[in-house]
DNA sequence: GCCGTTTTCGGCCCGACTGTTTTCAGTCG
């Protein structure tokens, strides 16, 4: 029983609960919990089983929720969620779905036309059946028909590299505006979330009216959803939805903070406000009626003792108590970055060539870059066996002596075969400066043998790092399932480094993961994986990832220059003799 | 359902917009 798992049945019990109109703040519980659990870090199930461990001791959990966790772990079911279930029938939560329809309207649709599926939504819309409905009407339909069509498209999140385009073009337009002031995207694209479901955009105006035209004028907007006084919908040709919230100037500050979130802080930040004796709305913090801070963010957390807290860390994980301390980290920047320790060329599956792409590197600034083509098992990108990767390092010899303003790491991404092995000899790997080993073939197996390949790499002293610990593609593929503590705590031993693969579609490890191996002493590499010279600008959602996990500058190795991590360089770092696992293959 | 040196009971974040009403419920963020 796997964490998002438990997750996904608080959840459900959440949605449950709702379209039978219980206790709201018992469903909040369910869906807290539900967050608590998906961010654990660590299994649920390692810590229903440990007998030194309480579940109750997390923030949201209590006697009750604990032992409805260790009831799921322990019979994969949750007799709740099953009694719930059974008094609504199962396609009904499937309505809750559709943007305007909630869990009342939901049951209405129900008691009335005994509707309990997306399809004979559609069907009642299409007959004329809903507008008749009391608290129903024409517009409401029309809506829901409207809604049903889209619903593949739309609800569907994009990844933060493609929402920045979106973000960046609508930011631009709409400083064309006369009166625009202070303005921002906050939301989830803010806080450099991986995946982006909208666009919050907060902005400072005198004339409501300007900037909200000049939102409609935007080209790529498909359709105006909502034009209210202060706040004004629309979606775009894509899909994507955009939201604009226009503030006085005084309030700019409350705003972004509030249109930033997330939820879980706001509400965190609220209550403490609340604690206080002050009230914090978008508009500013007041006191009474009368309002003592909102014109910046910093105002508006002084304003309730705490120091400014970086949007990334913005998930009520811990920041509210960090910042409290205060223990805030110094988050790592993107021009901490001294290397790219991961790229490609067309030597292998790149696009560039191996000239091309150390020349892009220098122009950069960076001070070293690692040439890591595939390794021969890889063989739809014509990975390199020994006698090829000699001649390649060969190659980087001699344009290394035209090249004196950046040092050139002869490396490889070595493959961690299907049986535990490692693709290429050690007589091999001792001649290389930098290695990282991946997986990318048996990525079905088992969680233990993945686990066991894993392992063995990392005891593998030629190894400087774990190329994208995960394999997961967002949207697409979640990702091989190994012993995550077992991983870091042998990463942490050796030394051996877990990789941030900057990709935007890759960004593995995920900012939970990265936060517990930091907690066992794991250090990183962010790279970008680069098959292009384009792509070596992907370490800025590298870099995002390891913000919001907290990472400083020197979790990162990238960030120091080359001595400082001389002993992963020809793999000198001490090889871990203690295990029996090193010689084992699975 | 959780939580607590003001509380073991009685709180639990807060406002905007829409569609439907004729003063407000439902939904959303």
């Amino acid at each position: 029983m796997e964490n998002p798992q438990v997750a996904q049945i608080f959840e459900e019990v959440a949605d449950l609960l709702e379209i039978q109109s219980e206790n709201p703040f018992r469903i909040r519980a369910y869906r807290r919990a539900a967050q608590v659990v998906s961010d654990l870090g660590e299994r649920v199930a390692d810590i229903v089983h440990d007998p030194d461990r309480r579940l109750d001791d997390y923030p949201g959990i209590g006697k009750d929720l604990a032992g409805k966790i260790r009831e799921i772990v322990d019979t994969g079911e949750l007799s709740l969620r099953s009694e719930l279930a059974a008094k609504v029938p199962p396609g009904l939560r499937a309505l809750l779905s559709l943007p305007g329809l909630g869990p009342k309207r939901a049951s209405t649709l129900y008691k009335n036309l005994g509707i309990a599926s997306l399809d004979e939504l559609r069907k009642a819309a299409e007959s004329h059946r809903i507008k008749a409905l009391k608290g129903f009407g024409e517009k409401t339909e029309q809506a829901i028909i409207k809604s049903l069509q889209q619903l593949k498209q739309t609800g569907k999140r994009i990844l933060w590299s493609e929402a920045k385009v979106y973000a960046e073009a609508l930011t631009n337009h709409l400083r064309g505006a006369s009166g625009v002031g202070q303005l921002e995207v906050a939301g989830s694209y803010r806080r450099r979330k991986e995946t982006v479901g909208d666009l919050d955009i907060v902005v400072a105006c005198k004339s409501t009216s300007q900037v909200m035209d000049r939102l409609a004028s935007f080209e790529e907007v498909a359709e105006v959803l909502a034009h209210g006084g202060t706040r004004m919908t629309v979606r775009l040709k894509t899909g994507l939805q955009v939201d604009l919230r226009v503030v006085p100037d005084v309030s700019f500050g409350a705003a972004l903070q509030y249109f930033t979130g997330s939820k879980a802080h706001s509400i965190h930040i609220r209550r403490r406000a609340q604690d206080r004796g002050l009230k914090v709305n978008e508009y500013g913090v007041f006191r009474g009626s009368r309002r003592i801070a909102g014109k910046t963010e910093v105002e508006v957390y002084r304003a309730i003792g705490l120091p400014w807290i970086p949007p990334e860390l913005r998930e009520d994980r811990g920041e509210v108590e960090l910042a409290e301390a205060p223990q805030l980290p110094d988050l790592v920047r993107p021009e901490d970055i001294k290397g790219d320790l991961h790229v490609h060329t067309t030597d292998t599956d790149g696009r560039a060539s191996l000239e091309d792409m150390v020349l892009a590197a220098k122009r950069r600034g960076y001070s070293y870059v690692a040439i890591t083509d595939h390794s021969r098992r890889v063989t739809m990108a014509r990975g390199l066996d020994a006698r090829l990767l000699r001649q390649q390092w060969k190659r980087i010899d001699r344009l290394a002596k035209r090249n004196p303003g950046i040092t050139i790491l002869k490396g490889v991404e070595l493959d961690i075969l299907e049986d535990g092995s490692l693709d290429l000899p050690d007589s091999v790997l001792q001649e290389a400066d930098w290695v990282v080993a991946s997986i990318h073939y048996g990525q079905n197996q088992s969680p233990e043998r993945i686990t066991r390949r894993l392992l063995n790499a990392i005891e593998n002293p030629h190894v400087a790092a774990i190329g994208h610990p995960t394999g997961r593609l967002i949207g697409k593929r979640p990702g091989y399932q190994f012993d995550l503590q077992a991983v870091f705590t042998a990463a942490a031993e050796t030394g051996c480094l877990m990789e941030i693969n900057a990709q935007p579609v890759r960004l593995d490890l995920d900012e939970v993961a990265i936060a517990e191996a930091k907690k066992k002493g794991v250090q990183f590499v962010v790279s970008t994986d680069a098959h292009s010279v384009e792509e070596l600008g992907f370490m800025e959602f590298g870099i995002n990832q390891a913000r919001r996990a907290g990472l400083e500058k020197l979790d990162i190795v990238n960030t120091r220059p080359l001595q400082a991590f001389r002993k992963l360089l020809r793999g000198a770092r001490p090889a871990k003799r203690s295990g029996s696992m090193a010689k084992v293959t699975v």
